[in-house]
DNA sequence: GTGAAAGCGCTAACAA
DNA sequence: TTGTTAGCGCTTTCAC
């Protein structure tokens, strides 16, 4: 493989002319083949690395995931979605994704950008902690371009991109409510996750408006594994069934109709259940799960591009976008007699 | 953030020294504390940009997933597991990984080494496409370490580490024979990828060594699919029910379970299924599937080891690891009687 | 064990 | 529009 030099040769111009050509100068069009031309000839590529040495950047946005060995604590479910949206942007400005696994502990945030790993960062699974929030308040007074996803410090001026987990919260259980169910327990994630608090939120709030009482048998507290979800299940068989169960996420949704199941008590039938993410397990269990679809890949898409909107405009206004969500009726929360197909 | 020259002058030492202090040349103890405790209070980190840029390399293992958007050819199932492994792996060394989302057509494997955008590619759902093959094949020759993930191409030397798919179609079999199944269907995946035709050619050694026949109705194909595990389904119905079906993946086999439900037959019960893989959904579909583990995480940080070690020593012997499976027994073909909780 | 200095391949400011 | 040239921040010989 060639550098610079040769095709600069082979074109009869000087490197400056060649690096125009690559990096969209102004070079006339005849000139601008003749390099072209050189470069195909010569197998000529600009080397990355010593681009961005160059202009001072990484030409990278990094991805913070949260990383245990051996636990799932992240939720893969919508990840792929998620970073299929993180390329889409990123690709049309040239720029990578550096995929950084982190366990909880490891807040080494501000470090990543002054080795120049990144000019900016998505930061998934974020909660609400002390020493969280402390890490990225300092990124942020350092004036490093991050983003959050589906999580939201308030008053805090992080960007965020999110769902819109109130309304998604609201319409499950008012969906419920239409369907003349009365009881209706929810079954939360974690509170530090800002998520969990709004789902929770549309529920209460849907509830609110039907009038109907909220009793504190069900207010279930759940992690989002399925295994909380399925033990939920005992607790409900043992302080008597609510008519529905709004689940705030798919896992536990899954995990709650399971335990159900084992103590004869069936989703769609003897109780209605509604999940959270249109998770891809939603269609693989049984009753196949309503739930509330979210917009991962828009998500994901406009978070990059809002950041490397910082990134090439210096400018920080600080950015939070809620992204709609949809409810999508399945069989967990249909009657016998009114089964649909997927 | 200061710049080596501070540190030098403040740790009264020149640039280089601060330069080995940082990348583990010879210094002296006294020294290397000096600058250290400079670095610290100057605030200084080395500009990975800039030491890759000298070294002439780019510091990251490149991951190519397949991305079609909207369509999700790629299993996510497993694919958490396999980047912790190419993590943990990449850790070590100081290495970072960059995700590339690549449609199949986009084959520039080959511009990511020249762009030197990458030291080395570990590239996943790889199939056996002759461009595919030919794409590979360039690269070989250019001497570009990358390595393949539970996929072989045979005799053409490429690194490869997979699962012992063969052993894996084996075993599952073998258990549906030893419990009793005579009639035992194969629901393959797509012949273009190895896996897909080992875990089908362990399933035809069981059958062989246990005298039994393969009736074509027993054959029948699928593309990995949650769809066409379904659609399998519909087909069993009409033909004739086996006894037993060994499905290539899980995805499949939990379709196969829904479409049998469907029709009123249910596997644990009515049919045995076996599937591949141990994803999540595994666990979360009813009856619980049983499945062939596959150790992705090993599998990831073994590729991600091998390739450094190419990339650091230059030699570039092929390297071809099968990596050991192992059946997990759940419900899905177990009889109702024995039924175990997992 | 440490310092001096020549690159690494590119960008960008300045000249022409 | 194009050429010249000074960095960008580090690694790496080569002396000392």
């Amino acid at each position: 493989m060639a550098n610079r030099n040769d095709v600069a040769k082979w074109a009869g111009v000087s490197e400056a002319t060649v690096s125009r050509v690559f990096s969209g100068g102004a070079v006339k069009e005849a000139t601008r083949r003749k390099v072209l031309a050189a470069a195909e000839k010569l197998d000529y590529l600009p080397n990355t690395v010593a681009q961005n040495f160059a202009k001072g950047r990484s030409g990278h946005i990094g991805i913070i995931l949260p990383y245990l060995p051996k636990v799932r604590l992240f939720s893969v479910d919508y990840f792929s979605e998620l970073l299929s949206g993180f390329g889409e942007a990123v690709r049309e400005v040239g720029y990578d994704l550096l995929l950084l696994l982190r366990s909880p502990e490891e807040q080494d945030y501000s470090e990543l950008f002054r080795a120049r790993k990144v000019d900016a960062l998505v930061i998934l699974g974020a909660k609400e902690a002390p020493e969280q929030k402390a890490a990225l308040a300092a990124l942020k007074k350092e004036g490093q371009p991050f983003c959050l996803i589906d999580q939201q410090f308030m008053g805090s001026g992080f960007n965020e991109i999110v769902a819109d987990n109130i309304a998604g919260g609201y319409m499950a259980t008012q969906h419920l409510v239409n369907r003349g169910y009365r009881k209706i327990a929810a079954l939360s994630g974690p509170m530090v996750y800002s998520n969990a608090r709004d789902r929770f939120h549309g529920y209460k709030l849907a509830m609110e408006e039907a009038s109907l009482a909220i009793r504190d048998q069900d207010l279930l507290q759940g992690n989002f594994s399925r295994k909380s979800g399925y033990e939920a299940a005992l607790r409900l068989m043992q302080q008597g069934l609510p008519d529905a169960v709004f689940a705030a996420n798919d896992r536990m949704a899954i995990g709650l109709i399971q335990g159900l199941k084992e103590a004869g008590v069936l989703a769609g039938r003897d109780i209605a259940i509604v999940g959270f993410d249109n998770a891809d397990a939603s269609k693989m269990c049984d009753p196949a799960l309503s739930t509330v679809d979210v917009p991962y890949f828009e998500m994901g898409k406009t978070a990059a591009r809002r950041l490397l909107q910082q990134i090439f405009t210096g400018e920080r206004q600080p950015f939070h976008e809620r992204l709609p969500v949809q409810l999508v009726v399945r069989d967990s929360c249909t009657r016998a007699s009114e089964k649909i197909t997927f």
